[in-house]
DNA sequence: TTGTAAGCGTTATCAT
DNA sequence: ATGATAACGCTTACAA
């Protein structure tokens, strides 16, 4: 097994071992019909000449490149890599490989990867695509949306979640609830969260005033910012259902930084669960969704439309659980009802 | 731009436009010497025909894919993440792209990613690998390593940082300070740190006892089973200094288990400066690497290799810097000195 | 069961 | 400045 200088091709294996390039493929690609003993001189060839495929060479041959392309708007999201983790192990489990393409939410970035992933991959992952990104794919290529919408999609089940979340600070006692929305706009899955929020504090006879809606925008800067007016409102809020946990953990800093305890003073509910919740000051009360396993299970689902396996449903919504940690209470008997 | 059913090749072009294939290849790849009548033909039949370049048979062709590799034992380490952010800002900078590749630490796999990588890849980062992954690529590749081995690496100033962050407990008046040590075996900057610790308390005098040393594993789990061994000693360390944030937060989890305070009964350090130690309860004073810049950094490298700029320097060693927060005090009287 | 022939879409090389 | 031709290493389709 040294180091060969020029690579080896199926050529010099089936010259080693005597037999044709197509006998060689074939093993390689565990065609069955063929004699046991072939397939083991065959092996033994492959094995004395360090074969490794040319995976560019059998793209261009085969029409197919054995490339998942994930399309997101960011990796160090933390949403994000769990998602990537679950979808890493599908790939490797099934012999693909993961491309992973970036886009910053930026439309001109969006459609040149998209361009790109048309003929570089055989099916595409959209994690957290913006609205209609999955449009620019056409029909050329399986797409699969990590999100509240397209064709084909993961998601969580947003309304209920929100509604879970929204009546367990009812039933702690809270009357004036506020909430940190997501970017509209872009993500399907905030208004479905807002939504659920809504619905859960119509049915429960509680009003919801405009300045109790403010735009935390999925980010800890937005979260801390919308936080801060929330509550230096004249009637403050006794506690805020944040989208997701990164608005919330920006939340609980604008809190912190007005002297505020958490969850004496404010309650606080996150969305998504993610593994910082487990460890800020107090720990996040939160929505969980199942990242890395919607990440698996989006990855297979693709591999499934690759391989033409028509796969039983197009789109698998997970449940959400509500995860109870420290931050939230019922509110303080001074600021309890409105 | 309707979308065409079968794709578009040079061929296509190069009859729209009324050349041959080459000079359409010419255009798109800016070569130099061409008559801007033609090249304003052949832009124009490009966009009428919606072309794409076919990256299978471009890499074939070229004996070279335009795809950074990157190999790294999982995607969802905090550390891992703002590394590849860093790298995939960089490499979208010099128009190539980042496939990502998991080895999840396990030999196999890593001769396996590898192997494929050596023709898949124009080049390889490797990020936090094991101790001599590198040498599985042979010359075949360009290769940078993220971390304290290896040819061509980039990492932080583990020795220096260390003895920051030791001297920083020394100054608050601790002397029964313990270290939570990462894997020797695997990656040398874990020895790196160990070092550090180990010569500052030497030159200050200190003795460490053996069992202040103590494998975290760079793992919350191991930082969390390790800091019990540490803190149920007949003589408890009033100071943890932990080789990684990882392993911080375990040790956080443990003294809190454990009915300690922290910083009251006990002082933490840790190392990275990952975004959960911000968020902490208490945030976690660390020693910060400019993660996201050392990835570019590596990426930057790797593209210079690829293209054949002998770089400037092989090895780029960043400074380490200590972050202060809320983790950190003075030992109590009756615990402090021994 | 095995082999032959013909591409796949691009770039390198060498002519013109 | 432009073009003809031959690779690149593999798979598909078909023949033996």
């Amino acid at each position: 097994m040294a180091e060969p200088l020029t690579p080896v091709t199926l050529a010099d294996v089936a010259q080693v071992a005597g037999v044709s390039k197509m006998t060689v493929s074939n093993v390689i690609n565990n065609k069955p019909s063929m004699s046991n003993e072939t397939r083991q001189r065959v092996q033994r060839a492959l094995e004395a000449t360090g074969y490794v495929v040319n995976p560019a060479a059998r793209a261009l041959a085969g029409r197919r490149s054995n490339l998942i392309g994930v399309l997101t708007p960011r990796v160090n999201w933390p949403f994000v890599t769990e998602v990537l983790h679950g979808a890493s192990v599908a790939a490797e489990a099934a012999g693909l490989n993961l491309g992973i393409f970036t886009t910053a939410n930026n439309p001109t970035l969006e459609r040149e990867r998209a361009t790109l992933l048309r003929t570089l991959a055989d099916g595409v992952l959209l994690v957290a695509p913006s609205a209609d990104e999955e449009h620019i794919f056409g029909q050329a290529v399986p797409v699969v949306t990590l999100g509240a919408h397209g064709q084909r999609s993961i998601q969580v089940d947003n309304h209920t979640g929100a509604a879970i979340a929204t009546r367990h600070l009812l039933g702690l006692g809270h009357r004036r609830i506020a909430h940190l929305r997501g970017k509209h706009s872009h993500i399907l899955d905030a208004a479905q969260r807002e939504a659920g929020f809504l619905a859960t504090m119509q049915a429960a006879g509680q009003a919801v005033p405009p300045e109790y809606l403010q735009d935390g925008e999925f980010s800890e800067e937005g979260g801390e910012r919308a936080a801060r007016v929330l509550l230096t409102l004249p009637e403050p809020p006794t506690a805020i259902f944040a989208a997701n946990d990164r608005s919330a953990i920006g939340a609980l800093r604008a809190a912190h930084a007005l002297g505020l305890r958490v969850p004496q003073d404010l309650s606080l509910v996150g969305f998504d669960d993610i593994h910082a919740t487990s460890v800020t000051d107090p720990p996040l009360t939160t929505v969980r969704q199942p990242l890395e396993k919607m990440g698996e299970t989006a990855a297979r689902l693709l591999i499934d439309l690759i391989r033409g396996t028509e796969p039983a449903q197009s789109h698998v919504i997970f449940p959400a659980t509500l995860v109870t940690r420290a931050s939230t209470a019922p509110p303080r008997a001074d600021r309890g009802s409105s």
